[in-house]
DNA sequence: CATTTATTTCTGTACATACAGAAATTTCTG
DNA sequence: CAGAAATTTCTGTATGTACAGAAATAAATG
């Protein structure tokens, strides 16, 4: 497994913007890896080509794994695994979105629930404090229930969505445009 | 400054999602406290609110300037900073994510056409990388397309979009509502 | 201009996470 | 069921980040 240029480019690139993104940089750069694999590659490969000991390649496929990003293939008369993920983006990007919104928007909808009860009784201090965190939570419940109903189109129709940018405000009934021009 | 039960679950929750999205536990912190406090707060009512050394609420707050979510009022009669954030959500939500499009998104983009640029002559497993990187910078280039139409929209226009959820779909075009049913 | 007060930068330490190698476990083969 | 091969879990080390306190700088007052 030699890397090209490009490859180890967008590797090591993948790896730090996951960093970012409070994702495990090996993590990241095993994804990257195998998006860019044509066929699927086993853990000795993948740690090979990375420069990662197989114990990390292990535990950052388990977590792959665990976001439902990479598959496990087993090959007859081969009892090593086949790693491989989609090579789809936006299944992939919709993936993502939907583990995130189950691991942490979720339960952050929960706890702002849970502290505009709390908040009830108390002064005005309290008062400010916890319309603020209405707020916040109209806000997590708008923005979720969007998502609870978009991520349920087809993918054409989203793609279809996204290619009119702002152009879907042309055709929006008179009450969402009124304010527009 | 004497922290309410609410206003501690929701800023130690807060720092915990920043952590998870890339952020400085502290510096989400910070910000959580200044977005449920009434008035602007000093450094030092900060640090003594969330028990943290003067010098790390500096450096939080700095951050969180460098984001444009934390403006400085000056007082008359009163050397020191009162710092304070929006109370509006989207307004803090859309400044995030404008920030994040600029430090990550773009230049992931400049990134990914380089690699295919260099992955331009190469062997038949070097047509596949290079088709994968040109199909993850289209999907960039889509989502951040649909970006810088959609935030030059105003503010009810845009709410009045999430507010629509899937129920957008109902009045696309017949190309886009071909394949939904 | 010295003195006080606020803020920022610097530096050492503590903590947490990442990771390599070893050990243990599981899976498969003859 | 013994032996081999692959995988996972465990453990010590190393690297990096967060942060408190100190030092330095900047701003303001009398």
């Amino acid at each position: 497994m030699e890397l090209s240029d490009a490859a180890r480019e967008f590797i090591l690139h993948w790896g730090e913007m996951g960093a970012r993104w409070g994702v495990n940089r090996t993590v990241a750069q095993v994804h990257a890896l195998l998006y860019l694999s044509p066929q699927a590659l086993t853990a000795e490969e993948i740690g090979e080509a990375l420069s990662v000991a197989r114990s990390n390649v292990s535990t950052s496929l388990k977590e792959l794994q665990n976001w439902n990003l990479v598959q496990v293939e087993s090959r007859i008369g081969d009892r090593r695994d086949f790693f491989r993920t989609s090579s789809d983006v936006w299944t992939l990007f919709l993936t993502v979105v939907e583990q995130r919104v189950e691991r942490e928007i979720v339960p952050t909808l929960e706890m702002l629930n849970r502290c505009v009860a709390t908040a009830r009784g108390g002064g005005s201090s309290q008062a400010v404090v916890r319309s603020r965190i209405a707020a916040m939570r109209d806000f997590l419940e708008e923005i979720h229930g969007w998502y609870c109903q978009v991520r349920k189109l087809p993918a054409p129709a989203l793609r279809s969505l996204i290619g009119m940018g702002s152009g879907i405000t042309r055709i929006l009934p008179k009450a969402g445009r009124r304010r527009l021009d």
